[in-house]
RNA sequence: GGGCGAAUAGCUCAGAUGGUGAGAGCGUCUGCCUUACAAGCAGAAGGUCACCCGUUCAAAUCGGGUUUCGCCCACCA
């Protein structure tokens, strides 16, 4: 044993542990074993780069769940894998791989961009892969998947055409939200709205024939320049003479007409609208309802395109700059007001996005929600904590169509083709001369054509992920995983993509294998710095977890993440939890140390005849297990953990370890039965430590700790009541000294008063008090002589021998003492004699408190008396 | 404009169906190098459980309202 240190090192055991692992191939389930299943697929990383400290919060948690499965009799599978991640993997590889190389993406042309796109994913692959490991993931690597592996792909492009037959995808010319650095069109979900102060422009619009104007407000002047109309209210009693005239779009010198819709906010600004129907969903909605103009004045990158012409080529906010200078030159700015402007930014690069009118793929959401809801309505689907239900269900109620294609490269191609004969860009007849097929069709079905192309872009990265849970594991083949392992049981995640990814899991499970694709959904919170800011490279704010693990190890660092995510809050992270979580696996490593070196002779299992003390553990033990499963069944990992420190810590290391180390008990006790069960039961969250510590044992022992069997209750005949009253009373003895200051080398004398039973039982403990609250006599049942401060418990009454007490100090104590149990007992006969109180409380309560009160009684008595005696 | 959540010790948070003198970690203070651990041990101080009203024998806990903070959703430009 000389070879373990005082201060445990996971540098170098971490791997090897790992290492084992993989060897024993104890990740991988046996697919025939009659045990229940367990399944969680991984939220697939992105390829994009290198784990961050979100996902091993993530991975900790499943690694948790899925470890503690196991070793309760399920045969697990935690599936991983990856996400292609098809926007952010591409603007990656075109800024990080070929802009410092000169290279445009249009030069390489597509089949070399992708072949570049594919090295960076196979170099992060490898990255993600190795700091999966580092966590300590239990991963069954044999069955990774990728969402863009051909296998997979395939999968997607088929339930692309199954949707498309069903006529749940259509293709739509809209309004969509387009990001001008990223270069494609985002779904809604993939926009966040950012509050920005801004600007209200006033702008006059001179009216046909007339020297009057008409205002319009407006927080985006550059938009005026595809402008075709202005709107009113109807009702507006201002604009009634104006309506149907025609106003003269400024710089532009279009003549656009004025119309009327009840749409228009009589309130807002100055209750006239300027119509751009090329630039804003609603605008573009009036156009088609009165067969106006539409002018698409800029081009995909955000700047000015030939409609635009005086401002041509210029970027859009500097164009609206330039107009307002323009227009205040024409003295046709009004007033400028400061106003909050929500503006939708890209979520991946956080650009402004721009509105942008153009022809889009989309599938219709509404019949695929129904279904959605009402699993999770009748609970065949749990959402914990239970408050995400409410998001959930506000997004699928008012669920709209989803845009899934991008104008990308890297993703999966839409399996759509045109016929070059029968197909025209303008029709309006939407399936002629297209082509929808999982393989390249060979000739056109209607002319025979054989000039037939794909349609250029690629799908939504999450029209690939919303079939993970199924497509990981086989569908649409009956395979042998497919059947034994979905659906799966758990999925854990962050609530950020609750609509993104979670909701559509559950519509395309339900939709394509007409189950449930998970039982339970576990949100867990987001990590925030400190102050509560979220974590960005640009703040600095976020740590490399790969740094921590080599810092702190892996297990403080997982353990110290459990112990400070808050279920229903976000992580306020910072790195003194971690440490916590180191200082929590050195206090374990040395509690080891303690009982495998002086307490190696003892059993590792259940001696038939437990101590008194073994029977006090054993009981805080029971309890320990069944709080776990209470916390466990509910997914509230945090305070699985913190239970549990605080049971190794406080229980197991405090007292029973240190009343184990005073004779008799350091002959005969059950310290090696209890340290292999607490082993066990800290495995899911702390891997490394406790399978090294497990190794060290003798070799009765399975080849790993995570086979071996979950801790179970230990079956207690007699009370610990008296084990419990003497802990009690060292403590008070220690808080006396504290009290008078006596000096902590200074041994005490004490008189108990106690009846027979308890007066045998500390005689045989007598060595506890003596080491633990350094007590070296103890005299029964005599009659105090000189100064002493007094406790009164239930059972007894010590007086603690002191030379030169503060009488006075003593006396206030004891007041305020007896000025608490009087208050006490006042209020419990009150309640004991309201017959409403006897008639609703609970038997149990009012035995408790009447139990309370008699003790009470008794108490004050003595320490009446002592108030007397001083 | 709708909806959700939070408010408990100096800080970060636990407190299960209402019932123990409201707890932990970190920080602060006091005393200890007690042969597992000074990354430790033994103690202490510090709380009208945001505020008001109500329900109840009994409220940190349940209901209503107020305030402050955070988040989500929404086509008033």
């Amino acid at each position: 044993m000389d070879e373990i240190t005082s201060r445990y090192d996971p540098t170098g055991i971490e791997d090897k542990i790992y290492e084992f692992w993989l060897k024993e191939k104890l990740f991988t389930p046996d697919v025939n074993s009659k045990k229940p299943s367990y399944t969680i697929t991984i939220p697939p990383p992105n390829v994009t780069g290198r784990l961050t400290l979100g996902h091993i919060l993530n991975n900790t948690i499943q690694d948790v769940i899925i470890r503690y499965k196991k070793m309760n009799g399920y045969e697990t599978l935690w599936l991983p894998g990856m996400d292609h991640a098809g926007i952010a993997t591409q603007v990656k590889v075109e800024e990080d791989r070929l802009l410092p190389r000169g290279i445009k993406k249009h030069d390489l042309g597509r089949e070399k961009f992708l072949e570049e796109v594919w090295k960076w994913k196979e170099e992060y692959a490898n990255v993600i892969r190795a700091q999966l490991k580092k966590m300590g993931c239990a991963l069954d690597w044999t069955r990774e998947q990728f969402t863009l592996s051909e296998e997979y792909s395939k999968k997607v492009i088929r339930v692309f055409v199954e949707l498309y037959h069903k006529g749940l995808i259509y293709r739509g010319e809209r309004i969509i939200n387009w990001c001008p650095r990223c270069l494609t069109a985002l779904s809604d979900e993939q926009v966040e709205t950012r509050e920005t102060s801004g600007k209200l422009y006033y702008i006059k619009y001179p009216i046909k024939n007339s020297k009057d104007f008409i205002t319009v407000a407006t927080t985006r002047p550059e938009t005026m320049l595809g402008d075709t109309a202005i709107c009113v209210n109807p009702k507006d009693k201002r604009f009634q003479s104006i309506i149907g005239k025609t106003a003269i779009l400024p710089i532009m010198n279009r003549e656009i007409p004025i119309i009327a819709d009840e749409y228009v906010d009589l309130e807002f600004g100055t209750g006239a609208l300027k119509v751009t129907p090329a630039h804003d969903p609603f605008d573009f909605e009036l156009s088609k309802k009165y067969n106006l103009t539409i002018i698409n004045i800029m081009n995909p990158d955000g700047t000015m395109n030939e409609n635009a012409d005086p401002y041509r080529g210029q970027e859009r906010f500097e164009t609206r700059k330039k107009i307002i200078e323009h227009l205040k030159s024409l003295d046709l700015v009004e007033k400028i007001d400061n106003y909050t402007v929500p503006i939708g930014i890209c979520e991946r690069c956080e650009t402004p996005i721009e509105p942008r009118l153009s022809k889009q793929w989309f599938v219709k959401m509404k019949p695929l929600a129904g279904p959605a809801l009402e699993v999770v309505r009748d609970g065949r689907i749990k959402i914990y904590p239970k408050r995400w239900v409410n998001l959930y269900n506000h997004w699928l109620e008012n669920v709209r169509d989803w845009c899934i294609s991008r104008q990308l490269w890297w993703g999966h191609r839409i399996p759509i083709y045109y016929c070059k004969n029968c197909y025209h860009e303008n029709d309006n007849e939407t399936s002629k001369g297209i082509i929808v097929s999982e393989t390249k069709p060979e000739q056109c079905p209607q002319c025979g054509s054989r000039e037939i192309s794909q349609d250029e872009d690629v799908l939504d990265t999450w029209f690939s992920s919303w079939l993970w849970p199924f497509a990981t594991l086989g569908w649409p083949e009956q395979t042998q995983d497919f059947k034994r392992f979905y659906p799966t049981q758990t999925l854990a995640t962050g609530w950020d993509i609750i609509y993104l990814w979670v909701a559509r899991m559950i519509m395309a499970g339900l939709e394509f294998t007409k189950n449930i694709p998970f039982s339970n959904v576990v949100f867990h919170p987001m990590i925030r710095d400190e102050k509560g800011r979220k974590m960005s490279k640009s703040l600095g704010n976020s740590p490399e977890p790969m740094d921590l693990i080599a810092k702190y190890g892996a297990d403080a660092l997982r353990f110290g993440l459990m112990l400070i995510t808050p279920r229903e809050q976000d992580v306020l992270y910072s790195e003194k939890s971690i440490d916590v979580g180191r200082k929590f696996c050195n206090k374990l490593w040395n509690a080891s140390r303690l009982i495998m070196t002086t307490f190696s002779d003892s059993p590792e299992t259940l001696p038939t005849e437990l101590t008194d003390f073994d029977l006090w553990l054993a009981n805080e033990f029971n309890q320990l297990l069944k709080d776990l499963e209470y916390y466990l069944e509910r997914f509230e990992l945090n305070a699985l953990a913190r239970r549990l420190y605080d049971f190794v810590w406080h229980r197991f290391c405090d007292w029973y370890l240190e009343i184990i180390k005073i004779p008799p008990y350091n002959k005969q006790n059950a310290s090696k039965y209890f340290l292999r069960q607490l082993l066990k039961l800290l495995h899911p969250f702390i891997p490394f430590i406790t399978e090294e510590i497990y190794q060290k044992f003798s070799d009765d022992r399975k080849k790993s700790i995570l086979l071996e069997e979950y801790a179970k209750p230990i079956k207690i005949k007699k009370s610990v009541n008296i084990v419990n009253e003497t802990i009690t009373l060292i403590e008070e003895i220690r808080n006396i000294r504290g009290l008078f200051s006596i000096p902590a080398q200074e041994m005490l004398n004490i008189i108990i008063s106690t009846d027979e039973e308890r007066q045998k039982f500390i005689n045989k403990n007598n060595l506890l008090f003596q080491r633990l609250a350094k007590v070296s006599s103890i005299m029964f049942d005599s009659k105090p002589q000189t100064s002493v401060a007094t406790i009164v418990l239930p059972q007894y009454v010590v007086y603690v021998i002191l030379r030169g007490i503060d009488v006075e100090k003593e006396k206030k104590r004891l007041k305020s003492e007896i000025e608490f149990l009087t208050q006490r007992i006042d209020e419990l006969k009150n309640r004991l004699n309201n017959p409403r109180y006897l008639n609703q409380a609970h038997i149990e309560i009012q035995q408790k408190e009447a139990k309370r009160l008699e003790e009470s009684l008794i108490k004050i008595e003595y320490i009446k008396k002592a108030i007397a005696n001083l």
